[in-house]
DNA sequence: GCGATGTTTCGGCCGCGGCCGAAGCATCCC
DNA sequence: GGGATGCTTCGGCCGCGGCCGAAACATCGC
């Protein structure tokens, strides 16, 4: 039964408009500070500050202080990966309930839908295009630990720079290793984990991504649609 | 900021102990009247009704109607899995924050964590082993579209009198086909969707394994013990 | 130290929503 | 038809919790 109290604690406490925005917010894996989370959530430093305080005892949020600068953060990749797929379900729910029409249309929903943050790894078309190369190519494998690195694979990311802690000598096998992530937009699996963001990492570091200044959105560049292309296989449009 | 606002208020629906509490029953798969629903969250009928009603047009819950009586199931498998995943989130973060005692120690929970079901497949130790087996022999791949049958794994299906749906004559592709499942207790990924259900119905038909009249929890008989041990490789205990 | 800025704590207001009992429908059985 | 059973609708109570303004606390720059 505590099981349940607990589900409905986590439930109820993304289960709030303000609470929800200040999570979304974070999406990017950006820490921001409380004043800027509160005008993105719309409510008042005192209520955004209860907010925080709920989201951050209860492990959701993680806090880092730096003078007198408060900065929240999204405590972990499960965390970001739950909220990822509730957004996945929810949309999908909304649109069936015809409550929301498909927002998709605008042009800044296109780009986010192209390439986004989750986190701290590439989401959207492009991240799950490039779950499929890399499968495809038998660099990675998913499976119920979550994912391994092939040897094939291993090299591949040696040779694009991708640094995903060299260090183990075995292939490492933690789930949060290579989290496969439902996305959101796709509502198909894309990287996660160590991998995911040793790739992102990877990519922002020789200029083929570049993260918007505000949002979760990510912009392929030139050079990155066509090594993207090349190393993965990901259409240009 | 729509988006915001389906994501809150599908969480918010997950949120209220009652609420939560009928979503887990439900997680058997099983459909449920109205009136066992009330008994299972501790409330009275009329509360429950207004619960059920609100889940039911959100869609997270489905209704069959029989005679007097309308029975309630959780309305898909995505639903299904995002409850898991949650359950599996929450009871970290509750433990991490030591508010809950790890509970894993009854003998109804063992039992529990060894094998239950998970809407309409398996969950649970022996569900993960058996993800571990049928990946590890190569007779299917997870990947970004939730996983592909390979031609061993087909041949292995039909040789165990699993039917899943064999009149396609391509490697089918929807998510939902094979869809990768958070399991709340291990914290690993087992095999969900329509591939997950055949399993588990050709498992249950052959008698290698038997619900419980009540709850989750699935007892795994002696002959499928060594038949799951034969096949998967999964382990006695 | 002192004011400026960022953040949390406190107190109080208010509304949403969970809860129940009673009454109203619907369906079945005889 | 009539009574039993299952479920929902209605009306009203009540408390939790979100919200804010004011004040306290913390930190920085000077």
């Amino acid at each position: 039964m505590t099981n349940i109290a607990s589900l409905a604690g986590v439930a109820a406490l993304i289960g709030d408009p303000a609470r929800a925005a200040i999570l979304v917010t974070l999406m990017d894996g950006r820490a921001l500070t409380a004043g800027e989370l509160a005008t993105a959530a719309g409510v008042t430093a005192p209520t955004a500050s209860g907010h925080l305080g709920r989201l951050l005892d209860t492990g959701l949020l993680a806090l880092e202080r730096q003078g007198r600068h408060r900065y929240y953060r999204i405590a972990s990749a499960s965390v970001a990966a739950l909220i990822e797929s509730m957004m996945s379900l929810s949309g999908e729910l909304s649109a069936a309930a015809g409550r929301v029409k498909p927002v998709w249309t605008g042009p800044r929903d296109q780009a986010l839908r192209r390439a986004r943050l989750c986190y701290d790894h590439l989401a959207g078309e492009v991240a799950v295009a490039i779950a499929d190369g890399i499968v495809a190519r038998g660099q990675l494998d998913f499976g119920p630990d979550g994912g391994v690195i092939t040897e094939r694979g291993r090299n591949l990311l040696a040779e694009l720079g991708v640094d995903w802690g060299s260090g183990r000598s075995a292939i490492p096998r933690p789930a949060a290793f290579c989290l496969p992530c439902l996305d959101w937009s796709e509502r198909r699996l894309h990287v996660g984990g160590l991998i995911g963001r040793a790739m992102y990492d990877g990519f922002a570091r020789r200029g083929w991504v570049r993260r918007c200044k505000v949002g979760r959105t990510v912009s392929i560049t030139s050079l990155g649609a066509s090594e993207l292309n090349r190393h993965f296989g990901v259409a240009s449009t």
